[in-house]
DNA sequence: GGACCCGATGTTTACGTAAACATCCCGTGG
DNA sequence: CCACGGGATGTTTACGTAAACATCGGGTCC
């Protein structure tokens, strides 16, 4: 900087000045120091800056994996997001799903350059860990119901569990079976609950959950199971990825979809529309929760104070070519046949 | 610093040796310190770290998106490998695939906190970019040509799709078709590439390619028009998501697979166990992907010097249900009906 | 016409750390 | 018993930037 300022023929601080773009310096100026940066190569040390400032103009986001298209997704609408706001994004995967990698990831972030957190994980493990944020420090988290201590966004899961179970009993169907994701997944329980109340307040049967680990080949499992049970009309699968098995293993069974089962997902992924036969799905909107987060970290960044309780980002539910209304009544066994 | 150097009785000198794991600090003051420091809840602050050494222990990473599986399985093993190292990754999503949008990235990764960079992308917008990094900022890149410019670090794409051209041969095709990938694509171009040499090697007939997009979408239109072609018993689809659109397409006008037609995919998504069929197709370690990126990048910040060269991971052939020997011979059509 | 004011620019200083150098003290060997 | 050496610790300084304050000069208002 000292070089530009010697170059230009001014002091430091007007170099300063015009790097930050402050106002008060004459147009004549202003140019003569651009061009000196220019010739020089001249680029502000991020460094220098964050110290003197005291804020880095960085988010740092913990998550466990990237591999799920919902978490690659919505990082990647944070990172577009940040980066329109001027803030750099800083990855800070989890190695291992337990109290003491969580733990590290915090500590690590601790002494690193942020000016807040966005927490992408199931918040059970949350809870276990005795989280001490470095003081000035803002975080949100995404898919959790730590709402209470924490701002939290979120894609309204319940809600499009309830338009998919609706659906199927709308088309008809005397219940919906359900196959879901992992125990300890809090999306997971969210979707069982309201697939459980709808079927509930319906005053349907409510049958036994099968339960899948988000994984094609947990909901093929399931698939051969529910394939086995001729009760079986209709199927909510807690994804579109245990949804493909649970075709894959009706398919191979031999029955037919949607003419003997009809089967919803959730996320739309873009292969679903290419599904055999294309998923009726619920769609979720990974761009939007990720721009909530970021425009809900900055608010909190500015205004240095953190305001617990949810935003939720509406789910819409796509119909395809997978789900219609049942086969004849059981009182009329195979009369379609 | 200083509040723990007061409350231990030392030097905040000391205070930095301990914090740096630096020898000759003797044991009692040592424990000293440490327990100033947790009393105090200090954290080493890691902007003036860096404008101190000036380096910043951070990896950044320029990408287009993170929605195809490829880049998000390599990002995810680039941030555990470089969390394993001690380094931090950056996130850098390039706004559009323009020479702009480049540009503007490198612009702003000058201005920022990285000591290395990692490019994941198609390159010809590399070669358009006037690259000027800032010095001692050194480069990989992921999925491109430009191996005698900068280190690359790849999947062997011609190798996989040798492989999975030759496993079609060896079955009895008498050709193979191939579905390939976006013309600006380097990925998409080294396996039309690679398909073309063998069908040439082998002498046999080189049918037109069916562009797509990568999308299931695009892989499903052009899985219409190979299935109105009598003569075509064998695909190649350029990736797993195509594949997923020529089944669809194959199914849809009763072309069955395989026993009439066979189909090849590329990437090894998690989800081709579950399509119908199972999909034969090539595996893709990116994980190895991500962690020779940074090995290679940490290597060239340790020693200060970029050898352009090009590291190709292996990829290998996972034979499924979806391919088989060709139905009878032309010269006996319907013969097996 | 002079005091005052305000905009443009320069000077000083501090942010938190760690390298370089300085100092102190103890043990050892002649 | 003293000089010397080396390990432990303290002091000084600089990294690049930008806030706070200082200065300077020209225009405005009474």
């Amino acid at each position: 900087m000292a070089d530009v300022a010697r170059l230009a023929g001014v002091s430091s601080q007007t170099v300063s000045r015009v790097s930050t773009g402050h106002p008060g310096v004459v147009e004549s100026t202003r140019r003569q120091v651009l061009a000196a940066m220019r010739e020089l190569g001249y680029r502000p040390n991020s460094a220098a800056r964050a110290l003197k400032r005291g804020t880095f103009h960085t988010i740092g986001v913990i998550l466990f994996t990237l591999s799920t298209t919902g978490n690659s997704r919505t990082v990647e609408a944070i990172a577009a997001q940040a980066a329109q706001e001027g803030y750099a994004i800083t990855l800070f995967p989890v190695a291992a799903p337990t109290q003491d990698g969580v733990l590290g990831a915090f500590t690590r972030l601790g002494e690193l350059a942020v000016d807040g957190i966005i927490v992408i994980m199931e918040v059970h493990l949350l809870d276990a860990v005795n989280l001490t944020l470095p003081p000035g420090v803002q975080v949100v988290v995404v898919d959790s119901d730590a709402g209470d201590r924490y701002p939290v966004v979120d894609t309204d899961q319940a809600d499009g569990a309830r338009q998919a179970v609706r659906h199927l009993l709308d088309l008809g169907h005397a219940t919906v079976w359900h196959v879901t994701g992992p125990a300890e997944s809090f999306s997971s329980e969210r979707r069982a609950m309201a697939w459980r109340t709808v079927l509930e307040e319906a005053g349907r049967v409510v049958p036994p959950v099968e339960r899948g680990d988000w994984s094609a080949e947990s909901g093929y499992r399931a698939g051969l199971r529910l394939a086995a049970e001729p009760s079986c009309t209709a199927i909510f699968a807690a994804n579109d990825q245990m949804a493909l098995g649970v075709l894959r293993a009706l398919h191979e069974r031999g029955r037919r979809v949607p003419a003997e089962v009809s089967v919803v997902g959730f996320d739309d992924l873009p292969d679903a529309t290419a599904y055999l036969p294309p998923l009726t799905t619920v769609h979720q909107d990974f761009a939007e929760v990720g721009r909530r987060c970021v425009h809900g970290l900055l608010e909190q960044i500015r205004d240095e104070r953190a305001e617990p309780g949810t935003v939720l980002v509406p789910t819409t539910l796509v119909v395809r070519e997978s789900t219609a209304p049942p086969p004849a009544p059981p009182a009329h066994p195979d009369s379609r046949r």
